[in-house]
DNA sequence: CGATAAGTGAGAATCGATTATCTTTTGGCG
DNA sequence: CGCCAAAAGATAATCGATTCTCACTTATCG
């Protein structure tokens, strides 16, 4: 049976303390450098468990990366900054987008995406 | 100097008549099916130098394939049906996505990406 | 008509992301 | 304490997308 061990517990929790969704190599850096001894297939052995299991949702911003969040967030968006590649959430949504579908769609969700540079990256 | 050969031409010339960003591997079948003998290679150089010369933009709607169409198109997003991966342009756009920025963050600029059954897949 | 640089096709090679494998470690329980 | 299934680590393998290679074809120009 599936335990809740350490490390699967420590990839959850950098998650729902992250300011925005975040790949497996961003969560192996990150888990690493705050001095956990983890490798990349267990965080990617957490992040699928935890997307089986419904605690966590994967997003995909861009091409040729996924990024995870934690599962039942309120209804967001997010902006990827073109600097240091991170997403962050935002809050908040737009009305109308209803009036951008063509006749004869159907819609089921959406997704908004800004890019920029983010405060840290300002300076 | 680089020559506008025929191959070049027709995969330029189907993604102006297309009614989306197309991928590589999009053109290669529909040319084919068109009954232009073309290799994907050919596809992917033509789409290359497009983007190099200006006339091609690449936009990435999802993890894993980039999808190319005309520069210079007037500002619009697109639709992306969940049952035939195709991506669809939509006109018009939406106001006061400012607010939804942070303190401190500079937009450069954004994306809106609506998802569900385009009226094909409707049936 | 050549000559030659550009273009093409087919398949091999590469690349980054993700998954599988196989051995070692660990947590929970009798 | 000792057992054993679940976890973890390290690295090889895989996968899909894209690029490269190389032999062959085709414009273009003198």
């Amino acid at each position: 049976m599936a335990r809740a061990s350490e490390k699967h517990t420590r990839v959850l929790e950098a998650l729902s303390e992250a300011s925005g969704p975040m790949s497996a190599n961003e969560l192996w850096e990150q888990l690493r450098s705050d001095g956990a001894g983890i490798g990349l297939a267990t965080v990617y052995r957490a992040l699928r468990r935890g997307v089986d299991e419904g605690q966590l949702t994967a997003v995909e911003l861009e091409s040729g990366s996924v990024r995870y969040e934690p599962s039942g967030l309120e209804h967001h968006h997010h902006f990827l900054c073109s600097l240091c590649r991170k997403a962050f959430d935002l809050e908040g949504c737009v009305r109308n987008l209803e009036r951008l579908l063509p006749k004869g769609f159907r819609m089921t969700s959406h997704e908004i995406l800004l890019f920029g540079t983010c405060s840290e990256c300002q300076s």
